[in-house]
DNA sequence: TTTCGCCATTTTATATACATTTTTCTTCAA
DNA sequence: TTGAAGAAAAATGTATATAAAATGGCGAAA
């Protein structure tokens, strides 16, 4: 009756590699801007200090970083931190605009049932969710980001397409990114409950053009708050 | 007077590594499925033998390879070739039929003069080569293939965004793939050069709506050629 | 005195050789 | 046939060597 006790014993999941856990916790700290600033140099002795490692493990989990457009690499120069820049905001901005009416609009579409189930336990869950740890002041609260995440991801989730879902999510992150540039990243007087609740109903309405127009302003306000951030793009 | 002579000298681009080569090679050969067929292993120490690098290079080309989609990789267990299936092939197509339709109304709608030239530009390029190597047989002319592309390229160069772009041609990257599977790769009654007019007729024409629909029709067409060929999913 | 360019030195990225760990294959018994 | 144990193979990781680029100092010219 004894099985494997310790870990979660995925059968198809094997143990997780160095080079794995590296990628994971790099890429989670360069999407929270707390390993080192846009345009940085990355050395792989540091990282190697800093994270426990070898240079092989780090040199694999900055090569996949890469294809994730989160570092940059230049031949006999090394590794840096994918710089950041207002055109760059507005381009990728407008590219998830685009991308994500599509895959709005084609999921709608579909009628799966399956998909606006999720969709509606994604955003039950996030509902649920304080977006501060603190009732005073704002302090990041985890697992409402992760909720997050999940929300607008369930909303392509019904494209029918996992390329066009992996490109939204590679835009998200790189959005990610840039709001945790700003210094406004708070949106203390933001009323995001309300717009991911008018969202809904435009879905569940079934009225696409709305939908899609309450998403695209969405996207477009925050990127527009960070833009008008003058900390956000210094040093 | 005497500059450098013999390298390309480029300044910003400084002496390739031996993983940028083996990247380049690699994957060449892997979108002419000169390799090794969808879902065989890649074995580390085989391909350094086979082209003649140490595990270091080579293990970096394949963590770039994986990030183009081209090869999978699974903790403990390797890399191999990225697998192919009827629904994947589908699944691409629809998703660039899709990006590639935005892309080209947002070039049409930005009315750059110079995306237009390009375009042109391209085209006669096209126009100019021949589509085999040989009158009597098939026999893939290299720079077709190369100004095929370019071609391509330039259809959607205009719409402002490079990662658009980007996610363009690794969708484009695939669906080579998969044609060079089909023994009826050769379409010999099929008249590409006539397709590629019309689009361009209707690009030049300013009908957004029939230049999408010719190009989506030209893809979609593809894909039904390939997934029709009974030996294009076997092995 | 200051500035620019060249050369030696140091640093750092890349590649090799080797050790370790995990998986996969093989063999043998139930 | 099925299952387990052991052997072989292969992937991952470490230590180290090599080669390229960044740094700093020195001297010549302005």
């Amino acid at each position: 009756m004894a099985k494997t006790p310790a870990p979660p014993a995925d059968p198809g999941a094997p143990a997780a590699t160095l080079a794995t856990t590296l990628y994971d916790r790099m890429r989670a700290d360069l999407l929270a801007g707390r390993l080192l600033p846009p345009g940085r140099k990355l050395q792989i002795e540091f990282l190697g200090h800093h994270y426990g490692a070898g240079q092989t493990p780090v040199r694999e989990a900055l090569n996949r970083l890469t294809a994730d457009g989160l570092v940059e690499q230049r031949d006999q120069r090394g590794f840096a931190v994918a710089t950041v820049s207002p055109t760059d905001l507005v381009e990728i901005t407008n590219t998830r605009c685009w991308l994500e009416e599509i895959a709005l609009r084609k999921s709608m579409a579909s009628g799966s049932a399956q998909w606006e189930e999720d969709l509606v336990l994604a955003f039950h869950r996030l509902s649920k969710t304080p977006r501060s740890l603190q009732d005073d002041r704002f302090e990041a609260n985890p697992e409402w980001e992760q909720r997050h995440r999940a929300f607008h991801r369930a909303l392509i989730g019904g494209c029918g397409s996992r390329w066009l879902i992996g490109f939204c999510e590679q835009l998200a992150d790189q959005l990610y990114r840039y709001r945790q540039l700003s210094v406004q990243k708070i949106f203390p007087d933001r009323p995001i409950q309300a717009e991911h609740e008018a969202l809904m109903e435009a879905i569940t309405a079934g009225d696409a053009d709305r939908a899609v127009a309450l998403l695209t302003e969405h996207y477009q306000k925050t990127a527009r708050i960070v833009l008008d951030d003058p900390e956000a793009f210094e040093g």
